[in-house]
DNA sequence: GGAAACCCTGTACCATGGTGCAGGCCGTAT
DNA sequence: ATACGGCCTGCACCATGGTACAGGGTTTCC
């Protein structure tokens, strides 16, 4: 199979394949004797791998480590599942992170009414603050 | 006051302070006869905003139109309320995009079991699953 | 057999939010 | 007066996840 055939079955750039490849997270196929990468359906598979673990929220080096974890005959399911729930963790610290930013950008919103000026707007007065109670 | 003492009180680099002019997030100070840049107590409140700003979740682009938004003359409280609970919007879409991917991984994690092998690893079946019905 | 479509490499570029360094001038303290 | 720290500009670089383009060779289709 040739790259553009890969690119179009997983449904990503080919540019997109050659830079995986750089990154370590694919490996480097045969070439034909004219230079063409040659791919197998393994290809299209480790792709979908990549971007289903995109979905879950892994970065590229998470990835990256992840496919060397199920390579290393030492690995066991188990391995894999503490990465996984370290990764849930990694994903609260982020929402609880953007709920109370959430929170303290709802309590100033509130505090507006449509009759005030700008020189008395509690979201810009908020932000000006040394020490803003908000987002705290 | 020097870039170096406005840096210090603000609590950010040098370079910042030069980053945010050259990004239009500062007015550019008046300089001395040698080219130092003069500054007052407003930028310190400006880097402050900013940071602030920022621990709300917003870009520097969107500090950008914020700004001016305080600028402009035909601004109201209301308009700047009304920016806010945009970005509340999209706080919240952020919230439940991580939130989909937390309940996924969670899932998987809790389907593996210790005596499990890789060959069997319900995480790693799921990446590679052509479409898998996790991460909805 | 010739044009179009594909592939190759290398390099630069996009956004985001800065950091760091080289080479040179300025200001102040001893 | 000279050393040391601070400031100046311009440029390069960091991570992240790609995208684009130039300048070539190849394959395929009519």
């Amino acid at each position: 199979m040739k790259i553009g055939d890969v690119a179009k079955r997983a449904g990503v750039n080919v540019q997109t394949i050659r830079f995986y490849e750089r990154k370590g997270l694919m490996e480097a196929p045969p070439r034909t004797a004219s230079g063409y990468r040659q791919y197998t359906g393994e290809a299209v598979r480790r792709i979908r791998f990549i971007k289903h673990a995109q979905e879950l929220g892994f970065s590229l080096r998470e990835i990256h480590e992840l496919l060397s974890l199920r390579v290393d005959p030492h690995t066991t399911c188990a391995d894999i599942q503490q990465y996984a729930l370290e990764k849930v963790e990694d994903i609260e610290r982020r929402i609880a992170s953007l709920t109370r930013m959430k929170r303290a950008l709802s309590t100033l919103a509130e505090r507006c009414g449509t009759d005030r000026t700008l020189g008395d707007c509690p979201i810009l007065d908020a932000l000006e603050e040394q020490d803003p109670k908000v987002a705290g």
